[in-house]
DNA sequence: TGCCTTAATTAACCTAGGTTAATTCTTTCC
DNA sequence: GGAAAGAATTAACCTAGGTTAATTAAGGCA
């Protein structure tokens, strides 16, 4: 898989969402970044103020309290954008991890480079801004869902959203994308088998 | 206040973000809401496609469970755009309502209609795409606090964060912002007092 | 001023989920 | 195939916060 295709996906992926992008001003170059499942693209803490493509693969967003208790925010499937909005425009460490879940291509460009190139163009921004209006629309969907049902419901709903991934990735890690511990997610599953 | 100093005060609001805006292509007309401490913008699962600006005044994202369980998932102080990012964009019932926290004024757009009027300006998108990062890397920070800190640490947080809002709203709303109880934070004040 | 309503506190009890640890069940890899 | 490492289950116990209810403190407002 060369540099050139990579980009050339990535650019799909934009073109994709309909609206007519000129990439001919764009000049910065990509990183490649092949991440091995179980390793991290960048840890919690660090700076990642790029702009990330998943390429192929499945990552999740891990982020970890003092006490060492871990949290998933969200599982993402390619051919996606991934990385922190807030790194990238805040340019301050990043407050959650980025773990392969599977073997996973992932490129990415200087963030503020990139949109400095990209800005000008009015497609380019529309994209940009129904981008950030899906995983704002997304968050605030998991917030609701954190804030009104139980762990047992949300288990549910995991199950339904999620059916490919429900087989294929550890409980644990289902678990904190819930919001509880292992243990406690065990325990549900066998009050859902008896009940 | 008039309809067209409200129109000013709202197109300042967005010129004072540094870019230029075009606004001789806008149309729409405004309504105007001047909501009365406890009453609601609109109620949860309601439709509100709209774009609102608060003018003057603060309210609160209050959304319920079924259980009747109250939780505020942000105060909003003027000037501001407020509403759902959701809802406007989906135009799917609202997952929250918005309350006046105090006597306020906002005025609204129907957000469809607006943004087909404004999204060839490139400065308005920039503005808005401004708005999108700054709401998600709100949210994005307060899912982090939730995760990682006890109610306890939120409780110093939120004092430390809105030194303003601390003696004015009452304490249940605190607590629900908290997402405990009144019971609850009144246990966690009375341990610092004596801590 | 005093009445009425709402807000805050306190206490007693309950529960979901956390913690620790022992026990099985799976992978993986030599 | 078998040892070692990692996952999942189960059990016993603990704790933060929920629930209910009784008590006190504060705001409106007639």
């Amino acid at each position: 898989m060369d540099s050139q295709q990579l980009q050339d996906s990535f650019q799909a992926y934009f073109n994709d969402m309909g609206h007519k992008i000129d990439w001919s001003k764009l000049t910065q170059p990509i990183d490649i970044h092949p991440i091995k499942k179980g390793d991290y693209l960048f840890q919690q803490g660090e700076c990642a103020e790029r702009l990330y493509f998943l390429h192929t693969g499945l990552v999740r967003y891990v982020s970890v309290s003092e006490a060492g208790k871990e949290f998933t925010q969200t599982f993402a499937k390619s051919p996606r954008i991934i990385g922190s909005t807030r790194a990238m425009v805040t340019q301050s460490p990043v407050l959650f991890g980025i773990q392969a879940v599977e073997d996973s291509m992932i490129i990415s460009y200087h963030w503020q480079a990139f949109f400095q190139e990209m800005r000008h163009d009015r497609g380019f921004l529309e994209c940009y801004c129904h981008f950030l209006e899906q995983v704002f629309i997304i968050k605030e969907e998991r917030e609701s869902a954190f804030v009104k049902d139980s762990a047992e419901k949300r288990y549910l709903d995991f199950c339904a959203d999620f059916p490919e991934l429900k087989n294929k990735i550890p409980q644990q890690q289902i678990a904190s994308y819930l919001g509880i511990t292992a243990v406690a997610l065990s325990r549900i599953r066998q009050r859902l088998k008896r009940g």
